[in-house]
DNA sequence: CCGATCCGATAGACCCTGGCTATCGAGGCA
DNA sequence: TGCCTCGATAGCCAGGGTCTATCGGATCGG
């Protein structure tokens, strides 16, 4: 049984005349005979009555004509979603993005998106590293912006654009009358976030690792969120480290910014599952965000 | 694009297995791989996402597996249903039958046909001959009870018993003191039906074609039905020609009946379109109708 | 009454396709 | 490192779908 003898069959009912049946199927009149004879004899049952003049339906044909219909109606309907879906650039896109890019990378990206990829629909996600690539894996995201290194042949990764640390300073704070901040220096009172988040563990890193760390709240904040950290920032709590792209956020509230010494940064990079088949979907995303930032490190690097 | 990809289809996104959906299957692994890597082909994306480890479903399959499994839910709708309707002696049976024979024949079918075609529903339509071959013609009915002949190729008939005539007179009659009446004696007060029941034209045969009808309204009656008829017959206003299986019906009303002198009588047929390929449930009901009647001539014969 | 025409069925040949087995290649695991 | 699993690939074969050519029967027009 097959959906071409299906069409064979509605064509047959449609004109009542196997030439111009097969004409329309664009199948000779044998083809047409033979195919639908086999069909009668695998529903056993006849479908058509055969006159001389003409070619009826049977009561039986009748009954079933409806199921071949909608047979054939939903293989159509494949066809045509399939139509709609080929195109690795269009449909939905469930990108995740790490906490601490998201909210200041997505309002300069949105855009460009939409206008180089317009049939793509993007569906940010946002969560910690580790649970953005549990998600790749579990097929609930086809891809994800993060700032760590991503290794294994499980995932393919692209970096995108590099994105220098800033230190960020109360106003009244003793570094901010230094013109470059050390990195080392800001262990003495650095703030950082709460476990899960890349920027704490390369902060610490880069503040030196293993260092003691000094403050009130030093070894006790683990802030939720970049935002809060800004704010405790902002009410003279100590200092931190926040990546270029939140400058313009840091600033409005009054922190003083400075580069450090050893330029320290991270790359934000696309990551997606190796065997994505929408590997060209992920790549013309990386391709818009790198264009849309690239040159950011050095247009920030010295503010 | 083939139904049997599509069951293929909905195995491996079941299983997520390529090896147990080709078993379930029942063909083997290659198989499967190179029909749904075909399939992927024709519709231009891909459906699995194939990893090392799982195997699955991509956002596009997904979006199409609803139509994917409606297309095969209504195939295996049309070959249920094919296995429902496929015994020719099962479903509707339109029957057509003339109005002179439908209600003295019908009560005495209708419990045996359901008793030997318990699968057969009968659908009789009531009609006067050339309107029961049209819609023979027009496949309005599956076959027809007449009392002619039927000639051509287009229908197959075949006799099933014989009817003899009865003559059917007032009690007051003079014809009603002969126990035999002769067709001819008839015609002075004959009633007959109106035009299009072939009773009546085989009436006026039997009593002498174009002799002059006598009688108050032997020229201007047409009765309708036959039960008109014989409350005419029965209120004195003539004599009539009627089938034998009216005869009980013409009793209760007081009505003489006689014996005609040449025995004549009328075959009743079952007829169908040659081409009808449910041939065999007409030639059931037939042979049913057939059984049940036979010997009728000879129990009425002499009453 | 006979040839022309139409229509579906049939026959025979060809080629594609879908199925198989055998094997490969890549990971994962002991 | 060697074995096992699993999907992909290769190569072969059989069956089925399609074609052209033709038949058989019926209708129609001259």
């Amino acid at each position: 049984m097959n959906l071409r003898d299906f069409r064979y069959l509605l064509a047959v009912t449609e004109y009542g005349h196997f030439g111009r049946a097969a004409q329309a199927c664009g199948v000779s009149q044998p083809t047409l005979s033979v195919q639908l004879r086999k069909l009668e004899e695998q529903l056993g049952l006849a479908l058509f009555e055969r006159d001389r003049k003409t070619v009826v339906p049977t009561s039986a044909c009748e009954r079933l004509i409806g199921h071949v219909r909608a047979a054939v109606a939903e293989a159509d309907a494949i066809l045509a979603a399939a139509r709609d879906l080929c195109d690795p650039l269009a449909g939905n896109f469930r990108l995740g993005i790490i906490p601490t890019l998201a909210p200041y990378l997505l309002p300069l990206v949105f855009a460009p998106l939409r206008e180089a990829l317009p049939t793509l629909t993007l569906e940010p996600w946002e969560d910690q590293t580790l649970t953005l690539l549990d998600r790749l894996r579990a097929h609930e995201l086809d891809a994800a912006l993060l700032a760590t290194e991503v290794d294994g042949t499980e995932f393919t990764s692209q970096p995108l654009f590099d994105e220098p640390f800033l230190a960020a300073l109360p106003p009244e704070h003793p570094l901010a009358a230094r013109e470059v901040v050390a990195e080392s220096d800001l262990a003495q009172d650095i703030l950082v976030l709460a476990d899960g988040h890349c920027l704490r563990d390369q902060a610490l890193a880069a503040c030196g690792q293993g260092g003691t760390l000094g403050g009130a709240l030093g070894g006790t904040l683990r802030a939720a969120s970049l935002s809060t950290l800004l704010s405790m920032v902002a009410a003279g709590y100590g200092t931190t480290l926040i990546p270029g792209l939140a400058a313009g956020t840091a600033q409005d509230m009054g922190i003083v910014l400075r580069p450090l010494k050893e330029r320290t940064g991270r790359t934000v990079r696309l990551a997606w599952r190796s065997s994505f088949p929408r590997r060209a979907a992920a790549e013309a995303v990386g391709r818009v965000i790198g264009d849309r930032l690239r040159g950011f490190a050095a247009a920030t690097g010295p503010i």
